[in-house]
DNA sequence: TGAGAAAGTTCATTACATCA
DNA sequence: CTGATGTAATGAACTTTCTC
């Protein structure tokens, strides 16, 4: 099982769809049984007792963990007779650490999802206001097109073959509105932005 | 090779300590 | 006192490893 696939998969779920309801696992089995508030009775209350640990085992446990978040039954007990603990108690606080670790990952990988998102709506939001510019121009080059096929055709209106149209002109003409390079954004039929992934927001201009 | 026991892990939850 | 928060501890379910 691949832990970093499955964290990520859960973070696209968190950011994608949402916060699942019930794991799948969970969902399935049966439900999980409560625990007995009346923690085995008085007699056993001082050994049951939550017990802080001190700062310096806890340092100590954060360096072994540091080193390696797996915890072997040898180094339990090591680590168990070394801080006065018992290695159940080891144990256990490498196991709540664990889980902590893991929903800091958990987090750390929702905010870089969540500032790539941002920066690709960023990205997408320059790029329509440079799309709106572009469809100006255009519409600006067209009419030019229009006035000087005009007043050619007023100049020599006995010579059909001098009407300038659209569909005469060279693609270099563009240059002179600042259109070099896209020559070949003539080329794709309207409404044809469909067929282009990602495109298919370019037909709301056309 | 499969069954099952033992020991480990994760997950969800509870209970307690502490602090504002 | 009270609610919020952090964390030690628990129990169930699941997984891995070992033995026969």
């Amino acid at each position: 099982m691949n832990k970093l696939e499955d964290q990520m998969a859960l973070i696209s779920q968190i950011y994608l769809g949402g916060y699942p309801q019930v794991a799948p696992q969970q969902a399935e089995s049966k439900p999980r049984r409560r625990r007995n508030k009346n923690k085995g009775g008085e007699n056993n209350l001082s050994m049951t007792k939550k017990r802080k640990l001190s700062q310096e085992q806890v340092d100590l446990l954060e360096h072994h963990f540091g080193n390696e978040h797996k915890l072997e039954s040898e180094r339990k007990d090591r680590l168990a007779s070394e801080l006065g603990l018992d290695p159940r108690q080891v144990a256990v606080w490498f196991q709540n650490r664990r889980a902590r670790w893991k929903n800091k990952k958990l987090e750390e990988g929702f905010s870089k999802l969540k500032s790539d998102h941002d920066e690709v709506v960023l990205e997408k939001c320059r790029l329509e206001s440079e799309v709106t510019k572009l469809k100006e121009k255009l519409c600006e080059a067209k009419k030019e097109i229009q006035r000087l096929g005009e007043r050619v055709d007023r100049g020599s209106s006995n010579s059909p073959s001098s009407s300038l149209t659209m569909e005469a002109m060279d693609t270099p003409f563009l240059g002179e509105f600042g259109l070099e390079g896209y020559d070949n954004v003539f080329y794709i039929a309207e409404n044809s932005y469909n067929n282009i992934p990602g495109m298919e927001w370019m037909n709301m201009y056309m």
